[in-house]
DNA sequence: TTGACGCATGCCGTTATAGGAATACTATGG
DNA sequence: CCATAGTATTCCTATAACGGCATGCGTCAA
């Protein structure tokens, strides 16, 4: 039944962030605390765009909420980030200057060979 | 004009990646080249389907495609996925160890202070 | 109690996805 | 030159994201 569209975007981490804002979002709370209104003023977003980014952000995980008078602070929760940084270090190897050097030799193994034939 | 919907999934790596079959595809072509058909099986989906992702991979330069005969073998770029890590290498302080020896330092002091006041 | 402040939600409209099935290339082998 | 293996593309449909705007709701101050 269900034809699957793109995936929601509160499905998991990866979509999550997937949207520019919310992981601009992210980067400001590794400061700490901010209430909403803040947040969107030094974002430069609405503060109902706000909102419902970090609704978003919460429903994964990545931010947490905390009451303080009549406004919310909401603060990173960076473990949910976590799935993110274990795949994407599986392709660490790529980006090593010991993986260039090495690829480079082989490279240079190849145009050599090639030249002796 | 352009109302703004989610941004294309072909916009940056960050949206070509939300697809976990995206995923699964730049994880299978660490090992090396792989042509469509071979990857799609290996991977349990469509043919179509397959060169349909690889189709976005390639638009965000995350994947290269060579002829050989009439078959096309897909192979890395991993180039395309440092953006990624280097934005998630910006929250690597609160997954050491010596940031949560840190934290739960922080958090014995407040306690500390809590009870001798 | 009544405002007002701080946020969350609802609704609307436009855009674009992912999957399935069918079809349109395209280079190669015979 | 033609059949075919190997791919890419098109059409279709259901789903939902994002932004703007308006509004609902809880909390605090006077």
């Amino acid at each position: 039944m269900a034809v699957m569209a793109r995936a929601a975007t509160t499905s998991d981490a990866f979509n999550a962030i997937a949207e520019p804002q919310r992981r601009d979002i992210l980067g400001l709370l590794r400061a700490g605390e901010w209430p909403v209104t803040d947040l969107a003023q030094e974002l430069g977003m609405s503060q109902p765009q706000a909102s419902k980014h970090l609704r978003v952000l919460r429903e994964v995980g990545l931010v947490r909420v905390r009451g303080v008078g009549r406004q919310r602070r909401y603060s990173l929760d960076a473990e949910g980030l976590r799935p993110v940084h274990e795949w994407i270090g599986g392709f660490e190897q790529f980006w090593n200057e010991s993986f260039d050097r090495l690829n480079s030799y082989v490279q240079d193994l190849k145009h050599d060979r090639r030249n002796s034939q």
